[in-house]
RNA sequence: GGGGGCAUGGCGGAAGUGGUAGACGCAGCGCACUUAAAAUGCGCAGACGGCAACGUUGUGGGGGUUCAAGUCCCCCUGCCCCCA
């Protein structure tokens, strides 16, 4: 063999990546001017991943990501569409603005340098994106409009400034929004537990969209369930009531004052033994007996030194102290007791035979406890195991008695609301969002703080706020913006006496709730994107990512684009139509499991059986996420320089259907590189037997063929169209590029072993169908090995510019068919019968068979089950 | 505790509406080519029994529905995720 003829993706791959450039064939096509062509009058499709954080290495997660995405887009472009496959950066945040700290550098600089990196390490993988659409959420191009976006919220009522407790993340010396605190109270960036600080913060109201964003959930039928499911959960709605109890003196006088709980359980409330508030409820301190006085503030003390989750947790130990103050149960009269304790916030009504943790602290405390509802058809008025949570029916609630608690529940809110001591509310437990952030490498919130005016906003012609370059960055005391006077203080756009501008910049998320609404009209200088544009590509038709932004990003995006609807900037409900979730990529780990260190797999020198290599332990062998510290990370470029893109591209789509974890192996790796030398070798098989594309028409092949096929020829005739129809049905609504691989190997399979027979229309069809099937996973070689069979002579846009093929249903037919003979349920035998053989033909066939001779042993069946086409199953 | 998901060979994974379990690949074994090895090609391969043709058994465990169950129903075990 020549060495011309080898498969060498080192060197194809960067000359087609060249091509593809120099020939544009990435471009979004738009339509320009008044004579569109037929690829800009094309149906749009929009194919996005979620944009990197630039950290200047690209990682296994990354190309898993990209490549789904760019297998998508491209067959889309095959299907005709006009594909929208675009770029971005997701580029504020803080490892620049640490990298500045430890080591001087220009958190902007450092950013685009690793930019710069990484948009090389993609362009290996040989991803269509349209690069001319780039962006970068860091740069002032893009960052004005975040803050004009931020200034439509303003506008809208919808942005604010609170004084708050909020999550203080004591590592990287900033406020975190509830959703980047996770379930351990720790923050999702740092790890660090966070702190509970009282400060002055801007928010985002979204909780006044809370109802829209659960209630079109159903809508996102292309997301996977379990997102809505978490989204839902997240959103938190409850339907309860919000109930008044009286504080009465030790003789039951009314004070004037009163205590409101709120309760998801108002079917409960003649079952309320005390009143509990949360330590910080204004009322406390006045409240507080003079006896009580001391207890009290140490208890206070000791609340706040625990984080929200050891406060809230069911399973955690309550405390609680009696303030020495009571209130009266509005509904049947009585006097219960104060107390304060570690548990909920605000006010709560305990109620200890129904609610678990109230249950817990009643009997720790000796509080009463009293049954309210019991189990519908039963009498079981006895209390032991725990609380009776569940619905059922009332006793000794007064007018109440014998209604089941649903009912209960509204015909109490109705008694509540005509005696003025309550009434029905729903709740959320979703938080507005908190936005500010007190670090420097973030967009700016474009507002001034002026005396005489209040809050102004940057006037639109005024933005961007830029972010001041040179800045000594120490990481410590506040708000870095804040310490730059020069920056600081400016003119008051209103009333133009000295003023000072906000400091604190917006949490990154902001900045990701709408940059792929920008990539629809990136370049566009008088607003943020058009309307047109903006409604010509989006919903987003395929999202992918990964489900570690179930909640934040993407509850973010929809919120943003239901108020940019409403405020006319575009005409949809909803981003992203479709949402992949991309599984893990995880590599082989090692750990001695003694000391509990990581090994790395170049450190073990037998795989078969792994060992410690100074100690000689055996080692624990399993997969985990790649990561640095435990040794186990794959580097992409490696891979590349190794085995070329395409190999990569395969392997990822062949080893795990997209939506699961995904084992990086060596081995398979390797297999995944043989068979495309497999396919090379098939074109110099080809191409030996003078096959060329050159000339050949579109449907060489075509079911009219002149005469009738010769048997071999029907074979891979079938075996290719089973192809297209196979990978077609793969690639469409749930993606199963692991099953297309294997039918492109199928296909390949066959024509090993029938190229050489086949007459030359067949051969080439099959060739032409191998090649355009293969382009969308290795588009390098499929090019190329298109190029090489002389299908592209005059440098035409080659085969990514071809159509996806038709499925030609003769080609499937067949003249027989296996069926199964089935004694009993049992398989016995097989049958080769005509394909349009009826059911009483194969009822017949069956018994004639020498199978049904053997297992009736003579004795006609007493039931005959026929499926045509599958099976005959006879039951004696 | 509540909600959701998953469990298939040595391994990753396939199996429209119930209808030949294990496609495709990895690892393994055998054969061909080679002085030899690698590479490549062809073949075998769930487990158990048998020289075999074949038989029995088999999709985490137990029960059920059905002519027929990986697939549907009930119970249990283990793992994962979300919410508490």
């Amino acid at each position: 063999m020549t060495d011309s003829s080898r498969y060498r993706p080192q060197v194809i791959e960067e000359r087609w990546q060249q091509r593809w450039q120099s020939q544009s064939l990435d471009l979004t096509p738009e339509p320009q001017g008044s004579d569109p062509s037929p690829a800009e009058t094309a149906q749009p499709y929009y194919a996005l991943s979620m944009f990197p954080y630039p950290s200047g290495s690209l990682h296994m997660g990354h190309v898993r990501n990209y490549v789904i995405t760019d297998v998508i887009a491209r067959v889309q472009r095959l299907r005709g569409r006009a594909v929208l496959h675009p770029m971005g950066w997701d580029a504020f945040g803080l490892p620049a603005e640490n990298a500045a700290i430890e080591r001087g550098v220009d958190p902007g600089v450092w950013t685009d340098q690793n930019i710069a990196q990484m948009r090389e390490q993609l362009k290996r993988l040989g991803l269509s994106i349209d690069w001319d659409r780039e962006l970068a959420t860091c740069h002032a191009d893009y960052y004005r409009w975040t803050q004009w976006l931020f200034l439509q919220f303003l506008d809208a009522g919808l942005a604010y400034r609170s004084e708050a407790t909020v999550n203080w993340d004591p590592i990287d010396q900033t406020v975190l929004a509830n959703e980047q605190v996770d379930g351990e109270g720790r923050s999702w960036r740092s790890g660090a537990l966070v702190e509970k600080r009282k400060l002055r913060q801007w928010f985002l109201k979204i909780t006044a969209y809370a109802d829209q964003l659960l209630d079109d959930l159903p809508k996102l039928q292309g997301w996977p369930e379990r997102v809505r499911t978490m989204q839902a959960n997240w959103i938190g709605r409850s339907h309860g009531a919000e109930l008044r109890f009286e504080v009465v003196d030790a003789s039951g006088a009314g004070s004037g004052q009163w205590i409101e709980v709120f309760t998801t359980r108002p079917d409960t409330i003649f079952g309320v033994s005390y009143v509990v508030l949360a330590p910080e409820h204004p009322l406390v301190a006045s409240l507080t007996g003079a006896e009580q006085q001391l207890q009290v503030e140490a208890f206070i003390d000791l609340v706040g030194r625990q984080s929200d989750q050891e406060r809230t947790a069911e399973d955690s130990p309550k405390r609680g102290v009696a303030i020495g103050a009571q209130v009266r149960n509005p509904a049947n009269g009585e006097l219960v007791p104060l107390w304060i304790a570690d548990y909920g916030t605000g006010a709560v009504m305990g109620v200890p035979a129904h609610d678990q943790r109230d249950f817990v602290f009643a009997r720790q405390y000796e509080l009463p406890v009293r049954q309210v509802i019991i189990p519908e058809g039963s009498d079981e008025h006895a209390y032991e195991g725990g609380a009776w949570t569940a619905a059922g029916v009332l006793i000794h609630s007064g007018e109440f008695n014998g209604l089941p608690s649903g009912e209960a529940r509204a015909r109490i809110i109705a008694a509540a609301e005509a005696a003025g001591w309550g009434q029905g509310r729903v709740q959320y437990r979703l938080r507005d969002w908190l936005i500010s952030r007190q670090r420097y490498w973030g967009c700016p919130i474009p507002v001034i703080h002026c005396e005489t005016c209040g809050v102004v906003p940057v006037p639109a012609e005024q933005l961007p706020v830029e972010l001041p370059k040179g800045m000594e960055l120490a990481g410590k005391g506040g708000s870095p913006l804040a310490q730059l006077e020069s920056w600081v203080s400016v003119a008051c756009p209103c009333c133009g006496k000295p003023a000072r501008r906000e400091t604190d910049t917006m949490d990154t998320f902001m900045c990701s709730s709408w940059y792929y609404l920008r990539y629809s009209d990136p370049h566009n200088t008088a607003l943020p994107f058009s309307r047109d544009a903006v409604d010509r590509w989006l919903p987003v038709d395929q999202y992918v990512g990964g489900i570690e932004h179930a909640i934040l990003h993407l509850l973010y995006s929809r919120f943003f684009t239901k108020v940019l609807r409403d405020r006319g900037l575009l005409g949809f409900d909803e981003p992203f139509s479709r949402l992949l979730t991309q599984g893990m990529v995880q590599g082989i780990t090692y750990k001695n499991p003694h000391s509990g260190k990581y090994i790395a797999p170049a450190d073990v020198a037998d795989s078969s059986d792994p060992r410690d290599p100074t100690t000689g332990e055996v080692l624990d062998t399993f997969y985990e996420k790649m990561s640095k510290s435990k040794y186990n990370g794959v580097d992409p470029a490696a891979v590349i320089d190794r085995y070329g893109a395409d190999t990569a591209r395969m392997f990822i789509l062949f080893k795990a259907p997209p939506e699961k974890d995904l084992e990086w192996d060596d081995a398979d790796v390797e297999g995944q590189y043989r068979f495309l030398q497999r396919l090379w070798r098939l074109v110099d098989t080809a191409l030996e037997r003078g096959l060329t594309l050159a000339h050949s028409g579109a449907s060489p092949a075509g079911g009219a063929a002149a005469s009738p096929l010769s048997d071999p020829d029907q074979e891979l005739r079938r075996a290719v169209h089973t192809a297209i129809a196979a990978i077609s049905e793969d690639l469409d609504g749930d993606y199963q590029f692991n099953t297309a691989v294997s039918e492109l190997m199928k296909l390949s399979n066959a024509m090993g072993s029938h190229l050489e027979t086949a007459s030359e229309p067949v051969a080439l069809e099959a060739l032409r169908v191998l090649l355009v099937l293969l382009a969308p996973f290795a588009p390098h070689l499929a090019d190329e090995l298109w190029q090489r069979l002389g299908a592209n002579p005059d440098g035409d846009q080659g085969i990514h510019g071809q159509r996806w093929p038709e499925l030609d249903p003769t080609a499937l037919r067949r003249d027989t068919v296996t069926v199964v003979i089935q004694v009993k349920g049992k398989v016995r035998g097989q049958l080769e019968v005509p394909a349009d053989a009826d059911a009483a033909t194969l009822e017949q066939l069956a018994l004639a068979s020498e199978v049904a001779s053997k297992w009736l042993e003579g004795q006609a069946p007493r039931r005959v089950i026929v499926v045509p086409g599958k099976l005959v199953n006879l039951v004696p």
